[in-house]
DNA sequence: TGTAGGTATGAATCCGACT
DNA sequence: AAGTCGGATTCATACCTAC
């Protein structure tokens, strides 16, 4: 296990099975899990993440990532056991808010519940332009996010809305699966605090808590993901951003 | 059981449960069912204490389905039954979208799987404005449609988007659950032919259906929601509102 | 700085060829 | 052999480049 602290962000190099138990307490668990999705087939499933997840022409552009081959019946078991251990590192009234897509997201519900928090809702990432069209089909074009509390709300701080439209496009992504900075800056809204991200991938997490002025804790036990990481937020952090005004005041709003 | 002939709708005032086994074949089903969903998982009431006392390796399994749920084990058998009706109904490849809310949207998912339709996706529908915002919460400001096909898809038609953005006060609304026609016109995009409403409330569906130039057959067992739609479907075909150009465009670009 | 037009791409999916 | 693998397909949107 690798620890690195930069600026208000500690970073694990490690699964997060191992560090869960030693955290102390957190105020929030945003994270984007490997969903183990794609496909009707076993095979569609199993296959590497760059040829279940993008076309053709453009395989090879992202590292690929692991953990991603569960079936539905190891992913539920699975998401119950971290679920559980991540609700035992949250304040009272703490929150959770974890990515997924539209073939796990009943899985998901039911994992979080399973590991004790309770479910507050379905959040949804409007991605505007979409995976693949086909014809005569809808389009899968979000992404969604279940979310829960520790026990009892504490009904503090903004009201947020509950659908984000950001292109998955519009910034730097650094990888397959990375999600827009300023889409996690607008969901950390909804705490002040220490975050926590126990799939860290390449960071945006992160980068937009340490942007907007929260503590942040990180794994991720990919190694070439983790080194990206430890250079966006140590970039973010030399740079001087830690504050974004907006988000800022956001915070302070969140924290009174 | 009342029936009514009004143009290329059928209504049929009684329980679908009733009418579903004496239909013909149509292409599609679109419907909105009643959610069933008020205070079902109160998981908050035990949540402050259940995580309190509770060891890593025990902790919270199935907290929600202990005792107060029988709601939900009932309505996962009744979507299961019409939804099962419904599919014998429907031409090969023919489509299934089925409205829900959060609350759910999980079991609405396992309940058209278990009534043999394949699930193809989620889709949707930002209100753009919520019911009631919570300060320190995620807005509910969506509700979903579950799609599926039976069978294998036929692929042919246009590609349809994956979220809708429509204010809920957009409209006239006749029903308090009522959806705005233009979000039901958007959506018949992604059929043609006979499009089928087993829940047709105040028959948004319905008038979407006739004013693109699709046949409807309807079911209600409300009278009083029943002679609003008979009243809207008679107010549409009487003003000749038979052909929306754009949407009849769409119609014919799906049958070719 | 603004507009217009061309190009790249997506937490897929399906089918056929192959081992 | 209750398989496996790789290529073709689809178009709205965002971004880039040229004017």
């Amino acid at each position: 296990m690798r620890v690195e602290h930069i600026g208000d962000a500690t970073l694990y190099l490690a699964d997060c099975m191992d560090v869960l138990p030693k955290l102390g307490k957190v105020d929030a668990v945003i994270t984007d899990p490997p969903y183990s999705s794609g496909g009707m087939m076993r095979g569609d499933r199993i296959g590497a993440t760059s040829s279940k997840y993008q076309s053709t022409e453009h395989r090879g552009l992202y590292p690929e990532f692991g953990g991603d081959t569960r079936d539905q019946r190891a992913y539920m078991v699975w998401c119950t056991l971290w679920l559980g251990l991540a609700l035992s590192k949250v304040t009272a009234g703490g929150i959770l808010a974890c990515f997924t897509d539209w073939r796990q997201l009943p899985t998901t519900t039911d994992a979080i519940q399973c590991g004790g928090w309770v479910w507050r809702g379905i959040g949804v990432w409007d991605k505007t332009e979409a995976a693949r069209p086909q014809k005569g089909r809808f389009r899968n074009q979000s992404e969604y996010f279940v979310w829960g509390s520790s026990g009892p709300m504490i009904d503090e701080g903004p009201c947020l809305p509950g659908v984000f439209r950001y292109s998955a496009q519009s910034e730097e992504k650094h990888h397959i699966t990375g999600k827009p900075v300023s889409l996690m800056s607008d969901m950390l809204g909804i705490c002040g605090g220490i975050v926590l991200d126990p799939f860290m991938g390449s960071g945006s997490t992160g980068l937009a808590a340490i942007k907007t002025g929260r503590k942040f804790i990180g794994i991720e036990r990919d190694p070439a993901y983790f080194e990206i990481t430890v250079a966006r937020i140590r970039a973010a952090v030399g740079q001087g951003q830690l504050f974004e005004p907006e988000r800022a005041k956001q915070v302070q709003e969140t924290l009174a």
